[in-house]
DNA sequence: GTGGTCTAGACCACT
DNA sequence: GTGGTCTAGACCACA
């Protein structure tokens, strides 16, 4: 269920974050469903609780799940999920950086779009969307 | 010719060696010209002078600038900038990654297309390209 | 009947409480009158019995409810409920607090005192007084 | 500078937030100043420094402060500070409910009022306002 | 059992 | 020095 890398520079808790949400917008993860518990999760992966607990919370925050205390943690509806302006700002602003480095390191133009057309053409499986997805224009 | 944001997520090091990186990509900073000293730069963004130092490390073993000890850090020629392969890697892993979270947020594939396309755009236009930049397909 | 919200960060117990309180002192629920027993109560709500029992608990003693063992819970008289000044106090506290973080968010006193006169009319409303509440001054 | 109530309720890392809240708010600390480093701060009030970090951390999200990582943490303008709908909204719901415990525990709405005017009268005087506050109406 | 908070350490990158 | 992350425990209230 969790692949765990921990030589990544991701630190651990954005890792769980990470791929709790693909989870859930996958649709693996339905609406209501109960994520395993801190302590189990947290013994899954040979973390630490506090680890998973800080992760939980932060998708807590962002919608993505529910918390009942004494009962669990639970899938969100996909619609609760907060498009928070300064989150997607931010965003924004990496995308912008990370190709201003790319151009930086000599890469064309070019190069860049068939790059990112790669990466999205990724995307568009892994959301297995049936309609192609149309080009960037 | 500075602008640092500490409210920024980027490290101070991080921002100086960008905006380095874009000022000589850009060709404001010509071709062995020199750049202020470490004090100087320091003293100029009241900024700790190992933090420059870190910076102008950084940017001479990427091979955007040379260092001449005894006379300062130099400006090199666009053609020593080192393609790192590690570096480059990271950096589509970064593209990779931000993409993924701008879907976990709602986004349409159309509206990633058109916001990558917008960036790409602003890109072109501060190369000074001529030739307007095909989009993404 | 009831209408619990799992979602809320009030826990279960909590809510189980304020509800019946609330049947009680509106008058739904009249003096004498039999409450659901804690297993009938806990299979309408799909919640632990041990989760209505420590409601009914806490209502007993607050004097709004009164148990006769083999019969079951009933609603006491609304001249039965124990005015506990630590229980005032720590809602007098909670208030406070409220207001303060309010204009931690930059409420003029202005808002605050017409989101206040909003939220006691709606009070009014429901403990349906004929006589118009006044204003607060 | 702070006083915590290891008995109280509101448990320490809130306690923390909301007296440097206060300060900001109060104008004590000023747009830029500095707070004390999250290890000074843990042994002023002899409480572990996790605890001031997540008081530290949460700041940062409401934007009552911003960090630069290796320089310390520090007040932000009170412009920049996130009117959060969400934490609005949770606001005005806790004093909803407040106010129908105290109806509930047998408070007219008379009584009520004039608690509330009390409570805003404390307020006005707290944020050292010259204009007397007008009533509730 | 569950999550929530807290302590007491440790290591890392950045200034 | 600074903040950021993580581990390894502990205690509490709630279900």
């Amino acid at each position: 269920m969790f692949q765990l890398d921990l030589k990544s520079r991701e630190s651990i808790y954005e890792q769980i974050i990470n791929q709790i949400k693909e989870l859930i917008v996958t649709g693996v993860l339905k609406e209501g469903e109960k994520l395993p518990s801190v302590r189990e999760l947290s013994k899954i992966l040979t973390v630490n609780p506090n680890t998973v607990q800080k992760s939980y919370r932060e998708l807590e925050r962002q919608g993505y799940v529910y918390t009942v205390a004494g009962l669990g943690c639970f899938a969100a509806s996909l619609s609760d999920i907060k498009r928070d302006e300064a989150a997607v700002q931010q965003l924004v602003e990496t995308l912008r950086s990370t190709l201003r480095q790319l151009t930086y390191l000599g890469f064309a133009a070019e190069e860049i779009r068939s790059l990112l057309n790669g990466l999205l053409r990724e995307d568009d499986q892994k959301q297995g969307e049936r309609k192609k997805g149309s080009d960037l224009s």
